[in-house]
DNA sequence: GATAATATAGTCATTAATAACTATTCATTA
DNA sequence: TAATGAATAGTTATTAATGACTATATTATC
């Protein structure tokens, strides 16, 4: 459903075409959940089928043609519905990263704790990345506000649990 | 991949049935990543014919037949290859909670907190469960200590986010 | 001793999601 | 001006994941 929500959403805010939603999705970080090209496409497909999206065929130029997607009444009044239900519920965060945690204790300790430096550098390259975007933009784009702090709060946790593994 | 990981890292403690690995991944509060029974069962399948896990057959009373299932020597080596990759890697965690989030200001500001209000209260159920893990187990298992600290972080997060929005 | 609930063990049909692939156009630069 | 790389637009084949379903056995309870 969020990847509904966010596709609709985009489409809200201004008409557009795939590629666009395509970069949108691939190369904002502050994207908070993973969609695809080849999802994305088809996930329109099916919202047109349910008629909550048309397209028109547009040329730019000698391009190829592009379909420009945009909601329709139907589908706002399904956008609607299924944000307050996203907002007013609680789908679980999935933590990939946190599966091996569980069973550091299994590694030498050193071994774990260097692991742990290597997964810290790239987290804080995206942090780098999230901290960059204009503190306006991040202040009334509480997704993004959202995932700064997450990933501060991450580095700094990180950087407890190897300090803890160093320790010993 | 994470998943596979989560399933040897479960076999290898001890050796378990269909049953017993799905109540550990459906009940256990402190579990990261989502992981239904059937997903399961095809990825033991798929594990069994790669030969990283067995298992043999076995009767408890009149009940049905089990399989009980166990990591072959290259199910070990694969899952500490997986592990370390994971620990040293920083897989995308996933929010579809802060999908909504972005599209919240197209809503009025009392609805929009009052729905974040009804989100709250599951989060804070979800922590009471968190916290109610004891705590030695909670110290000794960082997937726990890690959703604990999270899911206060979120609880704080969110409240101030409901009085900035109550604010206006 | 009938009924309901729950533990047990897994399969199967369907849906969701992605990676890999196919093409064309445009801009750059060697 | 030929070659290279990036922008553009989407399809297809494959894999991943889940929900719904089928069965039986045991325990609780009325």
């Amino acid at each position: 459903m969020e990847k509904k929500i966010l596709l609709l959403g985009l489409l809200l805010s201004h008409g557009m075409h795939g590629y666009q939603l395509n970069e949108m999705l691939q190369n904002n970080p502050a994207t908070p959940i993973s969609l695809k090209k080849s999802n994305a496409y088809k996930l329109l497909n099916d919202m047109e089928r349910g008629g909550w999206v048309t397209h028109t065929q547009e040329q730019e130029g000698n391009r190829p043609q592009r379909r420009v997607y945009s909601v329709t009444k139907d589908g706002e009044a399904a956008f609607y519905r299924m944000l307050r239900e996203n907002l007013s519920s609680h789908p679980l965060p999935e933590f990939p990263g946190v599966v091996g945690l569980d069973f550091l204790y299994l590694l030498p300790t050193k071994e774990a704790a260097a692991l742990l430096e290597t997964r810290l550098k790239s987290i804080e390259e995206k942090f780098e990345q999230l901290d960059n975007i204009d503190i306006e933009i991040r202040q009334s784009h509480l997704a993004s506000e959202y995932l700064h702090i997450f990933y501060a709060n991450e580095i700094r946790w990180l950087k407890e649990i190897i300090q803890r593994l160093q320790s010993k």
